[in-house]
DNA sequence: ACTTACCGTAAGACAATACTTACCAATAAC
DNA sequence: GTTATTGGTAAGTATTGTCTTACGGTAAGT
C-alpha cells in the first residue's frame, strides 16, 4: 500500500503491464536516474506488487498478479464496509454518541 | 492515491468505516495532536475518499463510498490488465525486444 | 584476460511531508 | 456579553523519502 503512495511507482507499476521490462529499459523511458529505477522497484518488489528474473546480464522485471489481486480484495472489502458505514449513517442523521 | 500512502490516514479511514467521527474524538484515539488529523482530513477529502458536515459547533467525518468506488474501479482493471501481462509473458517467456 | 554492458547498493544532498505550537473563527451555554 | 468547546489555518521544526554520484560485481563478447 505505501509502495503506491508515489506517483512514479504507479507509472513503472503500468508500464510494466505491458509485458516485462529489464531495468535500463525503464531508466531510459523515465526522466530518472538508474540507481532511482532500481529503488523502486526494490520497493515493488518488496511489496510483492512485481518479479525478477535474471536473462543473461539484464533483469526482468514483471507484474505480480498475486499481489494487485491481494489489493483488489482489500479494496473490494473496504467498499462494501464503506456501503454499510453510509447506509447506517443515513438512519440516525445526527450520531451523537457518548463520549 | 497518494491519500493513501500515509499510514495514519489508512487508520484514519478505517475508523470512519464505524461511522461518522467528530475530529476531536478522533484526535483523542489517536497519538498525534488534533491539527493533524485536521491536516489528514483535509487531504482525505481533498482525494474524495471522505465527506464533512457541520453539526453544532462539531465537524463530523464520514467515509465516501463513491470514492472508494472509484479506488475499486481503479484496482479491478489493473488486476485483469496484470493476469493478461502475466499470461501473455508465460507463452513467450525470453523476450528480446529490439530496442 | 580484457573490455563492454547491465545492474544493485551505499552515502550524502535535496525535497517533500508529517507533526507541533500558537493563533483565530464559529457555535452553544450561561 | 462572556465563557467554554470545537476545529481550521499558519509557521516552524523534524522526520521521512526521493534522487544523484560513486563504487563494486556479474555475465557476455572479443
Amino acid at each position: 500500500m505505501d509502495a503506491l503512495g508515489d506517483a512514479t511507482r504507479r507509472a513503472i507499476l503500468e508500464r510494466l503491464l505491458e509485458g516485462p521490462v529489464a531495468v535500463g529499459e525503464l531508466a531510459r523511458e523515465f526522466p530518472i536516474s538508474r540507481p532511482a529505477i532500481s529503488q523502486h522497484l526494490r520497493i515493488l518488489k518488496h511489496a510483492h506488487l512485481v518479479t525478477d528474473r535474471a536473462v543473461g546480464t539484464r533483469r526482468l522485471y514483471q507484474v505480480n498478479p498475486a499481489g494487485i489481486e491481494a489489493l483488489r480484495t482489500h479494496f473490494d472489502w473496504l467498499w462494501s464496509h464503506a456501503l454499510m458505514a453510509f447506509k447506517k449513517a443515513a438512519e440516525k442523521p445526527t450520531t451523537k454518541e457518548g463520549r
